[in-house]
DNA sequence: ATTTTAGGAGTGAATGTTCACTCCTAAAAT
DNA sequence: ATTTTAGGAGTGAACATTCACTCCTAAAAT
């Protein structure tokens, strides 16, 4: 197995047992055996479990800007943008369970906290689609007035606890019912 | 100290260290400091820890739906009542940081699964105000006919997220912007 | 071409720590 | 005197991390 295979190993050995069980149900013992490693082999790629984590979330969070841009189209509405981005945004989620369960794990945890804290003081030039498409909304008076933070809560919020429902499987999201939850985060942020 | 009282402490004790550290900081020898009891007194009143947060959040919730009735007239519009019980919700919650804390940590975990899971196959006759809200909004067509976990996702996710915000100090959530969301949160869900 | 050597990736048993929970003693209540 | 309650040291299990060691490969020496 070549070194960069063994890497990726572990980061979705780790991936699926935090996505199953939980950041309790993912020990070093676990993520080793499920990766096909040594425990101790793992500290050869990672200095500890936290950097281990938050490198897992980066390149989860790098991939899904990725696919929120497969695509976009520059020219079109605000308004038509928005219901692209948000929209691509629940069928990855969907079609992705496992990164996920994953995201909800990591950012309902400390490390998430500290990654929305570093964010918002961030100089906002991130690729953030989602921050940036809010952003030009506001500025041209089609979105609300209100802060950035408030404008993510009215949408990214709905949308990633749709997602979980429908991973729990307490509904079922087809394609109807993704354009309407979509449309009726829309509601709620224009003007 | 009475034993009633004892109870309460272990119940307080707990709640502040879970919302101010998390699960992971709030071992039981820990909250028994807090509590001013020995380790082992706290299972002459729970069974087990499951047992001890189980029930800490099952208070909470009922005080919370307390307060949500707090004022509630049965005699206005659909639309004031669900401005109302989400005013309510925000206050509270911005009121009592510690509580929010809690209650995020808890519905984020597996706890919170199982109370949701729970919750969707209940009968529906439980004490929950929001849920009528909506429910009721939808039989009389003023509320979008979507399934009642998106009206949820729509509603208690941006009021959970703006809390959240507050609470971190990434906002601060004044009258008027309570106000605001409130009104937002409505447009998503309103036809 | 064959053997020797060096280096570093890989390993998993051992370590020290933390945890939930138990159990026995002592104090308080009856 | 007897029963009930409280306490906290003790216990074993689980954990992240380490470290002394084992390969394996590929370069160097012959």
């Amino acid at each position: 197995m070549a070194t960069s295979e063994k890497r990726q190993e572990i980061l979705h050995a780790a991936l699926e047992l935090i996505a199953e069980h939980g950041f309790h149900g993912a020990p070093i013992a676990s993520i080793a055996d499920r990766a096909g490693v040594g425990a101790g082999t793992i500290y050869r790629y990672f200095e500890n479990k936290d950097v281990l984590i938050t490198e897992l979330f980066r390149e989860l969070h790098d991939k899904i800007q990725m696919a929120l841009l497969e695509g976009y189209k520059t020219d079109r509405s605000l308004r038509e943008q928005f219901l692209h981005v948000s929209t691509a945004l629940l069928r990855y989620l969907i079609a992705n369970p496992l990164d996920f369960r994953f995201l909800e794990q990591y950012l309902n945890s400390p490390y998430g906290v500290a990654f929305r804290r570093g964010r918002l003081l961030g100089t906002g030039d991130d690729n953030d689609l989602f921050r940036m498409l809010l952003e030009d909304g506001v500025a041209r008076q089609i979105v609300k007035d209100l802060p950035l933070v408030v404008l993510c809560a009215l949408t990214i919020g709905p949308l990633l606890a749709v997602s979980r429902d429908h991973i729990l499987g307490f509904i079922d999201l087809d394609n109807a019912l993704i354009m309407q939850t979509v449309q009726a985060c829309w509601d709620g942020i224009k003007r």
